[in-house]
DNA sequence: ATGAAAGCGCTAACAT
DNA sequence: ATGTTAGCGCTTTCAT
């Protein structure tokens, strides 16, 4: 165990001031080259490796980035997180580490947001939300909100078009013959939810429609609660010939318990979902859904706090709402 | 932006040193309760909080718990990643914050181990972590592996006895009347494969039962690969009864497969998963696995981890292979 | 091109 | 019960 080399012992053994070791070991141009090199070797051999906390208190920055979701077990898939995790690392400059929280955590235990952090990525999927990103905005520090859209313009926001993409997929279903249309909806107080709910109404009434109460049921994102739903619809008296999911997740539920009861998807019932996720291309039938264009979301806004974070940021506050696309497989049949 | 509020500034307006501050913030004994409650009034007013960068470099510590994983974005499934972290967070003392990374990503940009932690909680899949292992282990601070046996005796050490849990899986396919078995193996370079392999094989060795090439392939846990590793055996000539899938997910995706080239899981071809993932239960046919005790495995080595951290450590270095368990659903059929 | 000294915000001896 | 002083390891004036 090589007990704390410092920049003091580097400069004793270099015959030289700890100032000097500093400079030498951030590149200032005010060292001479031979000493820089002489001071570097020497790090290195001695195993050196700067005492970050110092470095923070005295540059009164942190080298931390802190990721928010809105809940670390519910409501956010995970392959979306470990994806989303991934990306971000892959990001960001050297040296950096991300720290991964929840508001759903703090709020179960009463605590506030964390201020030992250079810049902060929320990605955030309900308004419940807003009081954290509120504390977050307050530290005047760089602050990203994702996949969701916020009521505010001071803070740089990147979303998905989720009441776009719905109306794509039930434009989609009118398309294949269907009327009898129900839906599957996610966790009531997410944004995502309440977008998705509303584009399905909206288009369904555009075509006069009607709306049948038995095939509007709500689940909260999870397989199981799909399946739960569907049995439901499925117990309710007459049948719709398709369901628009809110989620890829709660259509597998919902698809499996037609499996159970008998019906055969997508002869008997379709199935559009919400999100491409990775396991819905391998799904029997595979599931024709709408695939959320989270890499795009995830870059824009991983570019956005980079340059917030150096400074480099010339761009006026934007918002944009990104638009997910139809991805056609095998839930979904054409009717007469 | 109530700028900078330190205890200074507290110890001014309340009119003592700023040790005092810092001792009642701390709750020390030796301040008198009503100073206490004057200065946490008013702390409380000012939106104090403490400035951690201060208080790591002094206490030597940093209030940040690392956690590695081989990978962020292969090899560890994400929903097995994000049910950790979720439990990691939950129980992790108030005001420790988390940092996520991965050695893959620490190879890929020729970057060594993060210095600044105060306890390490790796979820290692692969013996080429050692090397990092190696690294935390050096600092001589608190770390934990997860996961995988490792082949050192210094370092708590907790995983799911692979080896023990594939044993059951053959022997349960042998008991339905299944000779004909096939495997289709995970990351070569994994523990986990290899351990997973050498039961596979031993286990049908034991029994005098005949290991057919053709139906021994290679994935690398995805979903995908699983597809793929499956088309090989069904192209390959005659084919096995069953399956045994060294995860869930290569499971799903060779089942697929089956499904595309027309043939019937489980009545043509039967199928054993490994982990009991998520989406085990609800895939079509539902899947007979075997279920990685993932929650006693990451509790028990938070437990350790915490301990270590607070010093409350008097238990020896312990390994512990944690047994999985068969979990039977609809994936195999009993032939004569 | 290099060094001396100050200070970031905090805790901890060591007074009193 | 409270204050004074020093110091954690680093960067940054200000000298030289």
């Amino acid at each position: 165990m090589n007990d704390k080399v410092t920049i003091k012992t580097i400069a004793k053994m270099a015959n030289v001031s700890h100032t000097t070791v500093s400079r030498a070991l951030n590149n200032s141009p005010l060292v001479k080259e031979k000493t820089k090199k002489e001071i570097r070797e020497l790090a290195e051999r001695l195993n050196y490796s700067p005492n970050l906390n110092a470095k923070a208190l005295v540059e009164h920055r942190s080298f931390i980035i802190a990721v928010y979701f809105t809940d670390l077990n519910s409501g956010t898939s995970p392959s979306f997180m470990s994806e989303m995790l991934h990306q971000i690392k892959e990001m960001l400059p050297a040296g950096y580490e991300i720290a991964v929280d929840s508001f759903a955590g703090l709020r179960r235990a009463n605590q506030s947001i964390n201020l030992r952090f250079d810049g902060a990525l929320v990605v955030s999927q309900s308004s419940s939300d807003d009081v954290y990103i509120d504390q977050l905005a307050k530290t005047g520090k760089p602050v990203v909100v994702l996949n969701r859209e916020i009521e505010r313009d001071d803070l740089f926001n990147y979303a998905s078009d989720d009441y776009s993409g719905t109306v794509t997929a039930i434009e989609y279903l009118l398309r294949m013959g269907h009327k009898k249309i129900g839906i599957i909806s996610g966790k009531e107080e997410f944004a995502s939810s309440q977008n998705r709910l509303n584009a399905f109404v909206d288009v369904l009434n555009k075509h006069n429609i009607n709306l049948n109460d038995n095939w509007m049921v709500t689940g909260d994102y999870s397989v199981k609660s799909g399946y739960n739903a569907m049995e439901k619809i499925l117990n309710a008296g007459e049948l719709p010939t398709c369901i628009f999911a809110s989620n890829d997740d709660m259509a597998m539920g919902a698809i499996r318990a037609c499996q159970d009861y008998g019906f055969n998807v997508p002869d008997q019932i379709s199935f559009v979902g919400f999100d491409g996720s990775a396991y819905s291309n391998y799904f029997i039938p595979r599931l024709t859904t709408i695939k959320k264009p989270m890499r795009e979301i995830t870059n824009k806004g991983l570019k956005t706090l980079n340059n917030l974070i150096n400074n480099k940021n010339i761009t006026p506050i934007e918002f944009m709402n990104i638009k997910p696309s139809l991805v056609v497989r095998e839930s979904v049949k054409k009717i007469n």
